[in-house]
DNA sequence: CTTTTCAGTGTACGCACGTTCACTATGGCC
DNA sequence: GGCCATAGTGAACGTGCGTACACTGAAAAG
């Protein structure tokens, strides 16, 4: 009971501002709110690897201020609730995923298919937390976050058929046809993406999970270019 | 705090047993094989309930044995955890899966996507709870109910895979390939389940879901029919 | 230099949880 | 009819949780 004070601390804090500070020139934002800003990052960070092994239902507040190395009741000071964390968790993790959409999008005309595959592996493999954070809490027990999720990923999905609508064999089609089209390319992403982070570290399985995807989304490519809408 | 007892027991038990017992003609298993039973499934029956709003990660046995009426320690009597309540669940709705894909296999080839399609609709509105069980806890919190499920869902897909290679054309196709097509099958299913889940209680979306999955699965077929495998 | 603001501290609380243990009463069996 | 076996009881425990509250000390503002 006696002698535990000043273990870990720095001047009365636990969490070490101080030297990573000095070489950041963030300098717009005064210390003060650089270090809050800093603490809030270390507390989605924390709960992103957390999350690793368990769901956002089954993390505890504690949990999280105890890996970042803060007392649970600072937890307050940057979320009302870990539901809160959960939704900013979603946003972060959807910023990545509209990065790895966007250099998608890059990529040259005449072999799309295999460049976007290419990259989802690579950024699957990159955010794997990321992306296993919105994999597992898209169906999972928090509703704020599940409602985040499933509208980014009809927003994606939208995105995708305005895309479509600019290739030249596909301009006649109606918007529903290109929805339809669109969103079981998203279904199919989804897949591949599950399968690549059924064993992220094993290369062997991510080249077979790239080929396998590749043609999966060929298919698709095929199936769309000889299809004829039914009246 | 005084007179809360007998409140809804009968002869001792919180459970009506004796009632429902005599209209049961399972004279094989004696009275008390035959009541455990019911309580055994009468706590699975809960879970699934509960499991409607949380996840299983955020389920406790606490309130599974609130729910069916009996005091929490009697849980121990019929599983040694919740983890093991999880397994048994994913057995249960797995059961109802396999039923339905049998189902859909009995339907006439002529327009066995039409017919595919219709049986999963009916059956996901009909076994609701089964099917968000299966679909939320595949990535949920629980590794052993997700390990179940993964292995029942690749189980599928090679079924599936067997299924395609009798159809005319693809009789020459080799394994490797036919696998990938049942795959991207089964994603797109796992797309249909998750739509018609989305609100399942109002028809004109179901009507919806079913309409663009259809279509979403013959782009499959259609893509299939004109794939030439390179090399 | 003084005052204000506020991120982080530390204690303390009430609550729900999983699990233990000794128990009770009923069905099954000789 | 009497003696097991066992499904369900009820009290009790230790633990971890979310949150309230008064606090401290350094950055920011004056």
């Amino acid at each position: 009971m006696e002698s535990c004070e000043n273990r870990n601390k720095v001047g009365g804090y636990r969490v070490d501002h101080a030297r990573t500070l000095t070489q950041v020139s963030e300098v717009a934002l005064g210390i003060r709110q650089e270090r809050k800003r800093r603490t809030r990052q270390a507390l989605l960070d924390a709960a992103l690897r957390l999350l690793d092994r368990s769901s956002l239902a089954g993390l505890s507040l504690r949990e999280v201020t105890r890996e970042v190395g803060i007392v649970p009741t600072a937890f307050y000071r940057h979320f009302a609730s870990m539901d809160e964390l959960g939704v900013a968790l979603v946003e972060e993790s959807m910023r990545t995923l509209r990065d790895m959409l966007r250099d998608a999008r890059r990529t040259r005309v005449d072999d799309a298919i295999r460049g976007s595959v290419r990259i989802i592996a690579e950024q699957v493999l990159a955010h794997e937390n990321h992306f296993r954070f919105l994999i597992r809490e898209r169906h999972g027990g928090v509703p704020d976050v599940r409602r985040a999720i499933a509208t980014e990923l009809r927003f994606i999905g939208s995105e995708l058929a305005t895309d479509l609508a600019r290739f030249p064999g596909l301009s006649a089609w109606d918007t529903e046809d290109l929805r339809m089209v669109a969103d079981l390319m998203v279904s199919a992403m989804l897949g591949i993406v599950t399968a690549l982070l059924d064993r992220p570290r094993d290369p062997d399985h991510v080249a077979e999970a790239t080929r396998v995807g590749e043609r999966q989304l060929r298919i698709i490519a095929l199936g769309t270019a000889h299809w004829r809408s039914p009246r």
